[in-house]
DNA sequence: TTAATAAAGGACAAATTTGTCTTTTTTAGA
DNA sequence: TCTAAAAAAGACAAATTTGTCCTTTATTAA
């Protein structure tokens, strides 16, 4: 993992769990979309109740979850027996940030930093020219990590999405 | 107004506002106090409808959060006629994070960073001791940037608080 | 073709946050 | 003392988010 990975992972992380800046359902979903990536290898097909238990998530909750990553093709899933969800390869390169459109819409990287509705250039904002830039900073984050990263480092062991169980 | 209170001032009113870190309410609440705050030199009182207008909140909402404030000591009350709220002068140096505290608690600043319930030295999570110093600056950050010194940026004019009158 | 399995869909329920309204209490001034 | 003004208090209502459950649809294998 070279250094920038490093610190965009750390700021997914952050981002996606300090702040409430993205809701508990698309938490969940990132979380979700992370495992089933990195156990994308194998034919595998994982269910709703698998999936629930790794992410500690409510069994009812995250197959809602699951659903909205299924209609946005985040994740692919498979009716019937031996059927379940997982992920394609060329689902392994989605963004992050399209986990957060699907769950909660883009308007988060959108708004006016001080939550101004008549924010433009016309009416600017105190920070609507100096701080312009680190909005599109952190879309560019979300836009630049995807769950496949973050998918191999959960595979290596070194960082974990449930608690330890005691 | 020097650069580290300009990127004081400019970390508060970021993570105040991009970030639902804290809840609506306390938005509301900082909007308020930073506005009473800038008006505290004269023998002023403000009414419910007027700062409600300043900060652009329903009337009926804002008093109920400037009864907590009030509550907390953050502002000060005054019933009857001529009454209203004000800021005493000690309250000018109270932090952003009395605020925080005041309307949503502190636990926004001592949850684990990845949200894990058994997150300790004994199980750390994998930013638990790489970030635990984040955390902690977070919460100096607003323990650090007093309601005053906001106020006297909005007293100067150079920000604002609430949308351009169209 | 049928039975079993698992996701899809959508109605419903609970919890939380946001917001409103009416009544009570306090204060100032006539 | 009486009246008016303004906050305090708290019940109530609406909206949003979170979470559950039941029925339908698609798929596999016997």
């Amino acid at each position: 993992m070279s250094f920038l990975e490093f610190i965009s992972y750390l700021w997914i992380i952050r981002l996606v769990n300090i702040i409430k800046m993205v809701s508990k359902s698309c938490k969940y979903a990132i979380r979700a979309a992370v495992f089933i990536a990195s156990r994308a290898n194998a034919e595998e097909r994982f269910g709703v109740k698998e999936i629930a238990a790794e992410i500690e998530a409510p069994p009812a909750f995250t197959a809602k979850i699951l659903r909205t990553l299924s209609k946005y093709k985040i994740i692919t899933s498979l009716k019937g027996p031996y059927g379940g969800f997982y992920c394609e390869k060329y689902q392994l390169d989605l963004a992050v940030s399209e986990i957060v459109n699907a769950m909660d819409g883009m308007s988060v990287f959108k708004e006016c930093v001080m939550g101004l509705h008549q924010c433009s250039d016309a009416h600017p904002c105190p920070m609507h020219y100096k701080y312009a830039g680190t909005r599109n900073e952190l879309m560019k984050t979300f836009q630049e990590t995807s769950v496949g990263s973050l998918a191999a480092d959960l595979s290596k062991g070194s960082v974990f999405i449930k608690n330890e169980v005691l």
